[in-house]
DNA sequence: TGGGAGTAATCTGTATACGGTATACGGTAT
DNA sequence: ATACCGTATACCGTATACAGATTACTCCCA
């Protein structure tokens, strides 16, 4: 299975790091809904672990923020209003701007082979769960990221939208809306190729805007753009 | 040793979250410097403390990249290379700069107040440590960040920015070097206050220059035209 | 005298145990 | 009947205990 963390990955080392994986898969699906209680006690005997790796997954994931820590409460699965997946968004096509920049500026041949035949897999896509295409919605992403040359902002990116997938894939499985939009993502290899004639912010604009309204919102870029209508 | 008495003082919150504090500052101040290894059962006994929230503080350090973890061996006080520290400013140029122009967006009085209050202390500032002087200068930034009005971005700044204060301050007690620069910063408010000719990534390259060669090296900005189009 | 192997010390990772606090439920008073 | 209060339960935060692993040291041999 593709791996889920882009921090040291070893997956027989520790219990921590497997729990992790684990959780953070089972947050992501929608198997743990927002807001649903995380039991120490109850995931340790799931697991049949004891509390303490489940309790440092948690708060690993905590600071990832996938879930919450309310005191001698407990963890709580977070749960993103509209205005959270907007001002991560905002984050996002800030960031992912300039990851296709960095992209586009260390292109090789090889990456070049490596996106097309991800962006073919998606477009190719026809069966399968949401989640399966969720998942490589994001593995065409990571590798951008990856390419990027800069591992902080690829970590950065790791920690800021994967939370985002997970609201997505929960609202898709409630509203049963449209399936996972995989259509666009050439538009992105093509400013990576520079051979767009989108600039990288409105290439990440025109690609969330697929599943968001005014997903720039919260960024700069909201107020320099005189184009979208300012309902607010 | 002396750290029972501040032991004491009964942490509202959580061992964990006093300990993290604590660690951190240490860190950042140069009392561990880099490549240092943390011993946990030392770090109990000389806070009084079990092993298990030193633990929980350490990994906690290590999601803010201020620590390492090698399985089976220990934390590590996290060494940055020359390349990292441009890696991280080209991020932090892009990520201060998008604060800078949220910032001047939402731009109030009070905040004015703020800011101003906050760079008088930093320009007459005379006496005192090298950490004090850190300090001061962090303050400003972060106050910065959280006017920036999106808390996603916030934390993406405090967890990429502090280790290169704790860098930085360990270069200038080693190097011996001149003192803090502080005298940069009320560019930095003419940006907020729309009183500056120069674009946020320019003046952030600018206060970054004082301390770092290059340091928009890993950045798109690097390969770029050096004046960008104004965004205003 | 230097290097390698074996052993001991030490530390991390994990399990079990305990205390305090927050929540929930039932009883009593109004 | 409802509201308030006290007790009970459950869970988290922390401490102590144990096992595997890694490191460092020592001893033996070349």
């Amino acid at each position: 299975m593709a791996d889920t963390t882009a921090t040291q990955e070893l997956p027989s080392t520790t219990l921590k790091t497997y729990l992790m994986a684990t959780l953070r898969e089972a947050i992501i699906s929608g198997k743990f809904k927002p807001g649903d209680r995380l039991n120490e006690s109850q995931l340790a005997r799931q697991y049949n672990v004891s509390r303490i790796p489940v309790r440092e997954a948690l708060q690993q994931l905590q600071e990832q923020g996938l879930v919450m820590n309310h005191p001698r409460r407990g963890m709580f699965v977070n749960m993103l209003s509209e205005e959270d997946c907007a001002r991560i968004n905002s984050l996002r096509i800030i960031l992912e701007a300039e990851a296709l920049k960095l992209c586009r500026a260390r292109f090789t041949a090889a990456y070049e082979r490596h996106l097309a035949s991800l962006l073919e897999k998606l477009e190719n896509w026809q069966a399968g769960s949401e989640i399966e295409a969720a998942a490589l919605d994001l593995e065409f992403h990571r590798a951008i990221w990856n390419y990027s040359g800069n591992g902080y902002l690829e970590k950065i990116l790791n920690s800021l939208v994967p939370v985002l997938f997970a609201h997505q894939a929960l609202e898709n499985i409630s509203h049963d809306l449209l399936p996972w939009p995989l259509h666009h993502h050439r538009a992105l290899l093509e400013v990576v190729q520079g051979k767009s004639q989108q600039s990288p912010e409105e290439a990440m604009i025109a690609h969330l805007k697929l599943r968001y309204t005014n997903p720039e919102r919260f960024s700069s870029l909201a107020f320099r753009d005189p184009k979208p209508a300012a309902d607010q």
